[in-house]
DNA sequence: CGCCTTCTTGAGGGGCGTCAAGCCCAGTGG
DNA sequence: CCACTGGGCTTGACGCCCCTCAAGAAGGCG
């Protein structure tokens, strides 16, 4: 097995499993030498989390931290009374944990099923201390987070009910399949969550984001094929619609 | 000049306006070597930006970055028909700019007087690819900034107008003065923004903002000294109200 | 087929926005 | 000194967007 027909210089020591990882040149593994991935592979479990089940409870601790090779993972919170708002939609090749010991009273749950490599805490965080560009990787990866946070905080705090729909129905668009962005216009999207999921992640109720999807239909700028399945008809008019009440 | 007095190991070759600096063992610069921070010195422009004036444009390019020394700056998020969300505050020793070239669509604006250390990005970039402890104190940061956001995500989506002032007013009790926590269960808050900033960080209107005010008022939560002084009468109790509709 | 979860649609109510009037206060100029 | 002005803030009246409650449709699965 030392025998590998592709001998270059990049794959020569790389382990086995980091060589078929599709998303290893756009994840922070991007960052790893042989020696590194070599170590940290030591320690990955690859699993698949069945959509609905919890990767990291909110609160709690948690010493592991996972890349997302496929599928969609929501980060949540929760009030003490119940009332629960999405933060943020991780998708390959995201990392999730709480590297630092931040992200604490974040929890993590698949919203589809989610394939993930999974490894220790400790770990990555060593082997950070070791090469400064891993942490730079991942330093990015949050900044990027960031960013989309406090845009989806202007979602929150200033669009109307069609405005977030709208918008939620663009991010999904933009963040599924980025590469499937066609030529044309039209967009098949298969929502990763089901009504309430998205209510939480808009703040607003299942009926409304029910009534607001008819809404859109209803003007024409989407088509709803099952329950599950939205067809985008003009991702620049559903753009525009992000921004532009139509309520009335 | 090359006889200082104090000559231990760690000031010896310090410049003499980082040895003046409040803030440098807190802020990223606490990661620096002498001879670092030598050559971030020699590109700091210190300068007092006045309440109400931007330090960066949303959507524009800009190559500096700055220290907080003193003061609040918020950042804030426009939309093309005028409505505004403000998605954070920044307080010292927090650095605010777009390293890595992040943060684009995010203006930042003076919300008192605030005191700055100013310096190029491509300074602080090259010292950081030098010096990684450097990044990684700033990855730390963005890391809490993060954790800040998903935090006022929750209360921009699902909590009430009285909630929301209530959250904005345990914000600034435990992020102005930190080290006044006194023993004392009642704070004086010098609130740092007027009426129409604090509408556009929690996603009201001016008017809301007023009303929950006396609401709080006329609970007996705070005491309302001017309009821009809240004696927060016990810090408990506006904390539960954070959580608690009080609205009927 | 029955049962459960998820989703849609309608009717009604309430919380917050909108509009408007007036107060407070600092700044300015007569 | 006071009148005038303008920005910031408060308070009230009213309306609308979205929530709440409820009923029923649509799938999915044993």
């Amino acid at each position: 097995m030392s025998q590998d027909e592709r001998k270059d210089i990049h794959n020569s020591d790389i382990p086995l499993v980091c060589q078929a990882c599709e998303v290893r040149h756009q994840g922070v593994c991007g960052a790893l030498e042989a020696e590194q991935l070599l170590k940290l592979s030591k320690h990955t479990i690859r699993k698949v989390i069945p959509s609905g089940s919890e990767l990291h409870r909110g609160g709690e601790d948690s010493d592991r931290c996972s890349n997302i090779m496929g599928g969609v993972a929501k980060l949540s919170k929760l009030m003490s009374d119940g009332r629960q708002q999405i933060v943020g939609l991780q998708f390959a090749p995201d990392m999730v944990g709480r590297t630092f010991a931040s992200e604490s009273t974040v929890a993590v749950e698949a919203a589809t099923d989610v394939r993930l490599c999974s490894f220790p805490r400790s770990v990555i965080e060593e082997i950070m201390s070791e090469a400064p560009e891993l942490e730079h990787r991942l330093h990015l990866q949050k900044l990027k987070e960031l960013d989309e946070a406090r845009d989806w905080m202007l979602t929150l705090g200033r669009k109307s009910a069609v405005e977030k729909v709208a918008s939620f129905l663009f991010l999904l668009a933009t963040h599924i399949d980025p590469e499937k962005a066609s030529d044309d216009k039209s967009v098949t999207l298969e929502l990763p969550m089901k009504r309430s999921d998205i209510a939480d992640f808009l703040g607003l109720t299942i009926e409304t984001i029910s009534r607001q999807l008819t809404n859109l239909r209803k003007r024409g700028l989407i088509d709803i094929q099952d329950r599950r399945t939205v067809i985008i008809a003009d991702i620049d008019r559903l753009k525009s619609a992000m921004e532009q009440d139509l309520s009335k």
